[in-house]
DNA sequence: TAATTAATCTATCGGCTGATTAATTTATAA
DNA sequence: TTATAAATTAATCAGCCGATAGATTAATTA
């Protein structure tokens, strides 16, 4: 009788495989493929948009593979947004980082928000479809209700607790509420860019495009950098 | 035979309305206790993730109903978004007229964006969990690639639009391009507040919670108002 | 070569979906 | 009182959903 539960499948345990009846092309990895679409997909159309058989027709294959690398179409969306999650957080907290230690005692609220968004930025501009894909998946999950929550926390908090520490330095008298609120506020303006809806384009007759990254980041840089810097400094040291 | 396409039939052509079988309880409008029901499914779980069934049975009749009243499952879903629309949309242009009026020369950016934040965070404080629900199902179309886009222009872009110019006013030289890239952030901002998913009370270890406007409110003119103008100020006038 | 096992295909399951139809009930207008 | 039209019910349509089963292919291992 056939296994059940196959728990995701290696996809690189050894670099042949061993079955592989038909159409064994240069196809790299179907379970990886597999992902590129659903990845697009769940951006485009959200969790319940999307059906493991539309997923597996764009990805040449059949649901029935889906459900044999992943179980479930529940466990497919983790999967998809595990996939480049590490990949991101490790060079945002890298960045906090390196940020820290070269800047010293002179830490800037500037200098933390820009370390934060940077890596982001950059796969907005230069990561290709398959990264801007994955960011608009993570603003879908952003504004979800149910799970989307324990998602974002699972993915993101400790680099947000890691931000909140380093703006800290550059603003030591700011109450740590007030450092949280600046963040939600920063948070939804980052969430918006990474949608990918470019609505500003049409709102603005095409003066400005939110696709427009090497443009935006600076501009987010020192509109958030203003607006902790404001909220921060005029409440420190009350009790 | 029965007619075709009913067009939305009125609610309240007359008071008592003629067939009513069985279940004529103080039930206040059938079509409207279905939108209820739909605008708080649709705010939580999307378009996708709701069915009519559902919306009916929580509104205690059939989906033939839905069917009767909207006649489709997406007119249900656009006439819940523009139910009330209007009624926030007048009051925003209203706010910001009236505070256009009041200041003359002395427009301030905190003003601007506080006449055009005032009649949101008064429903979202004050309005109960109808129109909670309702602006987090704007939230949620804030987010949406396909036609979220077409809704949110034909709701909100006349207010947009509004507060560019009075923004303007208090910025007279800045750059209009300087004012959307602006006004991008803080619609990020607000969207994710209207949004519902309070995950800063988590992150934030209870020391703060969206949903507690009093706070937000002022905090978040303060926050986009100093980044209006440091992007506007800082390179107004030039080329 | 024989046994094993991962990978894939086709077919199918029960269940739910949006939408429609026809019959029925009821208040009003004639 | 009767005709009319609005409101509601129950039944049903074709089609798609997630998931599973069983057979088949091919590479690895013994």
């Amino acid at each position: 009788m056939p296994e059940k539960n196959p728990q995701r499948k290696s996809p690189a345990r050894r670099p042949g495989g061993p079955g592989r009846p038909r159409a064994s092309q240069a196809d790299g990895d179907l379970s990886e493929r597999i992902l590129d679409v659903a990845e697009e997909q769940f951006a485009k159309h959200g969790f319940d948009g999307v059906t493991t058989r539309s997923v597996a027709r764009l990805a040449g294959t059949t649901s029935a593979m889906i459900h044999y690398y992943f179980n479930s179409k529940r466990a497919l969306f983790d999967a998809a947004v595990d996939r480049r999650a590490n990949i991101v957080n490790r060079e945002r907290l890298a960045a906090l980082d390196a940020y820290e230690a070269e800047a010293g005692d002179d830490v800037t609220v500037e200098g933390a928000i820009s370390a934060f968004l940077r890596p982001v930025m950059d796969k907005l501009e230069h990561g290709g479809p398959g990264w801007r894909n994955y960011l608009a998946l993570i603003a879908w999950v952003g504004n979800m209700q149910e799970w989307g929550g324990e998602v974002m926390t699972r993915s993101f908090d400790p680099v947000v607790k890691r931000l909140v520490e380093v703006v800290g330095k550059a603003l030591p008298d700011a109450r740590e509420q007030d450092i949280y609120w600046a963040y939600h506020f920063l948070s939804g303006a980052l969430i918006l860019t990474a949608s990918g809806t470019d609505r500003l384009g049409r709102l603005s007759g095409g003066l400005c495009e939110s696709s427009d990254i090497s443009t935006l980041e600076p501009l987010m840089v020192e509109f958030t950098a203003a607006g902790f810097r404001r909220i921060c400094a005029e409440r420190a040291n009350r009790p």
